[in-house]
DNA sequence: TATGAATATACGTCAATGCGTATATTTATT
DNA sequence: AATAAATATACGCATTGACGTATATTCATA
């Protein structure tokens, strides 16, 4: 029960569902997040750190970077609601607009690829400059 | 996204769960749900009416009681998240239980019935004693 | 109309949460 | 070692929510 209880408590926010929302397609790092939701650092990085301490989400560092991904083994609780809320995805504007946003993201070059070239697909992060030109 | 965030707001305290899952299985009054879930008739008036404020549960009203239902047109987002719900009642020992309790309260008759009848099926209710003698 | 049963609401308190600002930490690079 | 980028944490404040106690409301019946 309290693990049932932890995941809707992460999911009864507007921020931690579009970040769920987000790792459903693909694991990101924390400027991809902050940059297709347009939201504060701070407030990215902290709704992480909830959606991680409650199981919700994993990290592995890359070089300057953490990376977040849904866990492995998700929790049946877990893993059901994230089925259910993959339903809901076309019903919430919001979710397909961020996941239309990620995707112009992707079509400058698979994410994955492009943090293991160590740079960061953000197109105002100074990185990517770089290892694009 | 607000009705989708109401939602989840409502599911994620185990007394409202609980609620829920009861109301999967039959419409109920609240001192039913009181007899049930051994909580105290403040808190379980107060959960339900949070739960009909946010368009989780419709109320009827019988005689002196009140009838506590699932909404007759559920939104997409909380018909899909009681499904959700449903799936996982098996795994919730909680909720199981208070699905047996709530099946001995029907075993002295069918609910609906009984509450036609003007008498409430808790056994320690008086309404009870007289209407089954 | 007075009483009791069933239910709802008001008030006060405490814990949890969200967020802005500032600062700390970690890693890579110069 | 110093600096900058990426991320995390600390602090203060306002809001929300859970709950106990007390009280109000609604309805049926004597």
């Amino acid at each position: 029960m309290e693990n049932l209880l932890a995941v809707y408590k992460c999911l009864c926010d507007e921020t931690r569902l579009r970040m769920l929302n987000l790792l459903q397609v693909s694991p990101l790092c924390v400027c991809h997040i902050q940059h297709i939701l347009n939201v504060s650092q701070v407030n990215v990085s902290r709704h992480l750190a909830y959606l991680k301490k409650h199981g919700l989400v994993e990290t592995t560092r890359f070089q300057n970077w953490t990376i977040y991904t849904l866990p492995e083994s998700p929790s049946p609780e877990l893993s059901k609601n994230l089925a259910c809320l993959q339903d809901l995805v076309s019903t919430e504007p919001v979710f397909r607009q961020d996941r239309k946003e990620l995707a112009k993201l992707s079509n400058a070059g698979d994410l994955n690829q492009i943090l293991s070239e160590g740079g960061c697909c953000i197109p105002e992060n100074p990185n990517l400059k770089e290892s694009t030109k």
